[in-house]
DNA sequence: TCCATTCATGTTATCGATCACATCGGCCGT
DNA sequence: ACGGCCGATGTGATCGATAACATGAATGGA
């Protein structure tokens, strides 16, 4: 269905500084300094100056100044998934930072796919950002390389890796697995599985279930109850399959943690459908602390990270790191470890 | 020129395309063609040229290209919503499309509210994108004045604008609504009640309750059996609590039309928790088709629309309206009408 | 009164790639 | 054999803003 042309009304010629400045009577570089609210114009130039540029509409060519002053103004950001509200959440912790700052983010999405994330830094870093944020701390070697390479600041999130590339604000997924399995112990539970995080993709769940492993061995409970699927993300049916799979393994499994609230509750609904009372006679908790768990029925019992906190100390690193590279003061490397706290809801 | 070591590496001047021709003994012109894949270059000097550039590690500078060759290569991407998996779902399907034709998505969150979009439709149109994809048909006068001399390609997606400003890849959302009220009046429901869409900053949910309401007039049903609340997003928690604002203002209400999956899903939980059966005593319904719809119990009878469809043909349209630019041609606008379907599950 | 200083503004070079056009050698057809 | 054409490569201008330096007028203290 098509209606009406889109022909543009009369044709005017693209305004440049070049353009103001004639218009105004004075030079590009006096525009240029109205514009910047530079202190050295006087304010009746400075007035003068701005009326025309409203009036001709003229938005300065980002692109050309950012060519001229070797500014690119923006913060590159890759998370694994914008549709997982945890990362979303460290998205908008950090944007919001960042821009109070006047920088702007770039955000990808690698699909928790390290071959598409190093794809991603070749093109990001095309563009030269002033800095680049990544979620975790596996890379490709390639990607390793160019971002060494690119010497802008770097920091790694929700994670801990053993070598970093740059600053770091994460936490111990795997200490997460670990204190979930103690609470779960702690209240009784003796027969407790583990669903999800079996790959390499989702470094994070495997850390958890790395976790979980430990804190089984330690407690001596009886280990191996363990359903992995397939490629992150975890998904909320994906949990509902798990549960079936891990009860036809082992039915007197009395408490199951989940790599993820998602999959958590996918489980919990399965548990439902097959009328299994929870907590009653299966104890089920995930990671994250979505909205999901807050409003399910029963509630879940989850880990709490604090996802904008995340973002916004990544934000702060970022321009601190900038700020100290300006002055050209060299910076050493930062290190935040988050809290993070399990939740007792109902499910447990 | 300094003829001492550094410290650390020697300290490598940064490498551009001179460079690269220096070393390669050919000139820029030749090695911006080598890497473009130009066929006029023969594939002997073009090996030589990505040899000199993976020795060296080169990088070009996209700023500098974009500079040169007036394009910028990305598109920007207005969503009211990263956590909206509906949203993220759109702009991931644009991306797919825009990434094989070699354009990098540029994505802005404006949190439901028009001055933000406004806001960031500033500073992202001073980054010179190539094309502009906008979430819903409002916008301030200032965006859209702004928007219409930018003089690139517009899209407004996941509505049906009245106004367009552009090409249009949506949907009448207020059929979306009439289409829910008449499939429940069909199921035998009579006193329908719709939660959510109050506000003038969810365009498109106040859309839906329009179509709620129509529907609810042509079918002489009881009116006026709306619970709004504050402002979008609507969440899992608010659903809860307008289920009980509702059944204390209207106790007979047999069936309830969320204005999105998120507060339906809310409202579900609420009923298992005051023990209401669903649909037994009250029937259910969200909009969206969220994972959480499919995996919730009982699942969610809920409306579904091609999230993914929207973006990839949004991108389709921007790339056939870049095309047309290119050759000079002038392009119709042009409107897509997406289809919808109630997707009859277990709440109803 | 005069020179130093400050303030407001202008001038010129520059960032790195690409565009449009120029060049040059070789090949082909008649 | 010669004109024309094509394919491969080079040259110089250019995109729009800003950095760095230059200029000229006003001000102030000795």
């Amino acid at each position: 269905m098509r209606s009406g042309t889109m022909a543009s009304e009369q044709r005017q010629a693209k305004i440049t500084m070049q353009e103001v400045a004639r218009r105004a009577g004075v030079s590009a570089m006096t525009v240029s300094r109205a514009l910047k609210n530079d202190a050295a114009v006087s304010s009746q130039t400075r007035d003068r100056v701005l009326e025309i540029v409203r009036q001709t509409g003229y938005v300065p060519d980002a692109m050309a100044r950012v060519f001229a002053s070797g500014r690119s103004g923006f913060v590159a950001a890759l998370i694994p998934s914008i549709n997982n509200s945890n990362f979303a959440d460290t998205a908008r912790g950090m944007s919001g930072v960042f821009e109070q700052a006047g920088l702007q983010m770039l955000l990808g999405d690698t699909g928790y796919s390290l071959d598409r994330e190093e794809q991603l830094i070749g093109a990001l870093l095309q563009r030269r950002p002033e800095a680049i944020v990544l979620t975790g701390g596996a890379h490709t070697p390639r990607a390793r390389k160019m971002l060494a390479s690119a010497e802008i600041p770097i920091v790694e999130t929700w994670d801990l890796p053993r070598k970093p590339l740059g600053h770091v604000v994460g936490f111990s997924n795997a200490a997460a697995g670990q204190a979930m399995t103690r609470y779960l112990h702690e209240r009784g539970y003796r027969r407790i599985g583990f669903i999800g995080g079996a790959t390499s993709l989702d470094t994070r769940g495997s850390e958890r279930r790395a976790g979980y492993d430990e804190a089984v061995r330690e407690l001596g409970l009886t280990e191996g109850r363990i359903v992995s699927f397939g490629k992150p993300p975890a998904t909320m049916e994906q949990g509902g399959e798990a549960l079936g799979l891990m009860l036809d393994q082992w039915p007197d499994t009395d408490a199951i943690i989940c790599v993820s609230d998602l999959s958590a509750f996918g489980a919990l609904m399965e548990c439902h459908r097959r009328g299994l009372r929870v907590p009653r006679e299966i104890a089920i908790t995930g990671f994250g602390d979505f909205d999901v768990a807050r409003s399910s029925w029963p509630r879940l019992t989850t880990i709490a990270v604090d996802c904008v906190g995340i973002g916004e100390r990544t934000a702060e690193i970022v321009l601190n790191a900038l700020k100290a590279r300006a002055r050209r003061e060299s910076l050493e490397r930062v290190i935040v470890t988050m809290e993070f706290k399990v939740v007792a809801r109902e499910t447990t």
